[in-house]
DNA sequence: GTCTATATCCGGATAGAC
DNA sequence: GTCTATCCGGATATAGAC
């Protein structure tokens, strides 16, 4: 027979894709370290020395992990110019990064828990590439301060204070859903959680709608 | 003195201290399960029985820390009365969190792995207590918001973003470190921060210095 | 390519000497 | 009260059959 196998990795390209998901699912809930390659390939129902096949060690799975988050990450490090309106541009990035959160918490959960822990793996991504797109993107708020289009705003602390008002609605989800005595999110949720977050930032900057 | 040993539990109450804050920063660098008993104990300078002899196994010594660290949470969950003048009160609590952060960052980090994990120790805490106090601070912003004293601003969404604009800076130390290239914090950086974040949301709210 | 069986090591916990 | 020696379950990783 010609073969009743795929020949190329079509099989291969699906395992990965259960063993990354899996692997997403177990790091969150126990950290680098307090995951298993056992826990990771009986989530990803598959036998354990495949993930070893499939990936070499843990460090390997794990660092191809963060590659796959903080990439879908970059995407929405849109195009910010000094000639954008900075209301239209800061609401969008808001929105977008709220949404995100309750769409894709797991990404952002683990991200949260490489930082807390001194970002052992993410160090070099923090002080190159991530440096250098806050000092990019503070330029063009300056430039936008200096232009009279925004009040006068560290844009450094102003980045930090949205990262930190629209990561929290997936960090701390489960905090969110105890205290509100909810079992999960709906859209209404979401939609609330932008406007909230985008009214007082906007309001906070000195650009109110 | 009578004897070069003290008789009572001196040794044992400090033995206790050095376990846990040998404790503290373990679970911070490697979460619940990824942390060892014996790393614990060579951290403290013990024998890894005597860590289990104070404390009998891991999960009561990481249950014993997230007691120690909510307790002292607490304590900053000051006296709001419905007859405070919301900017004292909320500028002062802003403050004082920020200035937390900085001072006990692995306090704060260690809270946020354990929630981010699913809050698996502190789901009862989360549900009860802390449902609670957001419940009445809510509906003293409430009043506060019916006497005119301050704009209509849902008071649960206000408190989340609180505490995630404060916090941020402790779990997210090493990335603003990182991010802005920094060695470590100053109490420039710090007074920064306190000003920074009570102005963001004051202005907010609505309620302007 | 896939999976079973196994080598090797490490972690939690305890027994028992001092 | 303190620490050494040890038990045992479980984890990573790989060898080798299929």
């Amino acid at each position: 027979m010609t073969t009743s196998q795929p020949k190329t990795g079509r099989i291969r390209a699906q395992n990965n894709e259960r063993i990354l998901a899996a692997a997403e699912q177990e790091f969150v809930l126990h950290g680098f370290k307090g995951t298993s390659m056992q826990s990771v390939a009986d989530r990803a129902g598959v036998p354990k020395a495949n993930v070893h096949y499939y990936f070499g060690n843990k460090a390997t799975l794990y660092r191809a992990l963060l590659e796959h988050i903080v990439g879908a990450w970059l995407n929405i490090f849109d195009e910010i110019t000094p000639d954008s309106d900075p209301r239209d541009v800061l609401e969008h990035f808001i929105r977008t990064k709220v949404r995100m959160s309750f769409t894709h918490p797991n990404a952002s959960r683990i991200f949260a828990m490489e930082v807390i822990q001194g970002a052992p793996f993410l160090k070099d991504y923090l002080s190159g590439y991530l440096r250098n797109w806050v000092q990019e993107k503070s330029a063009i708020m300056n430039a936008w301060i200096e232009q009279g289009k925004m009040p006068a705003i560290d844009p450094v602390q102003l980045i930090f204070m949205i990262w930190s008002s629209t990561q929290h609605y997936a960090d701390f989800g489960t905090q969110i859903l105890e205290v509100t005595a909810k079992r999960r999110f709906t859209e209404a949720d979401i939609r609330q959680a932008e406007d909230f977050v985008t009214g007082m930032i906007l309001r906070g900057i000195g650009l109110p709608g």
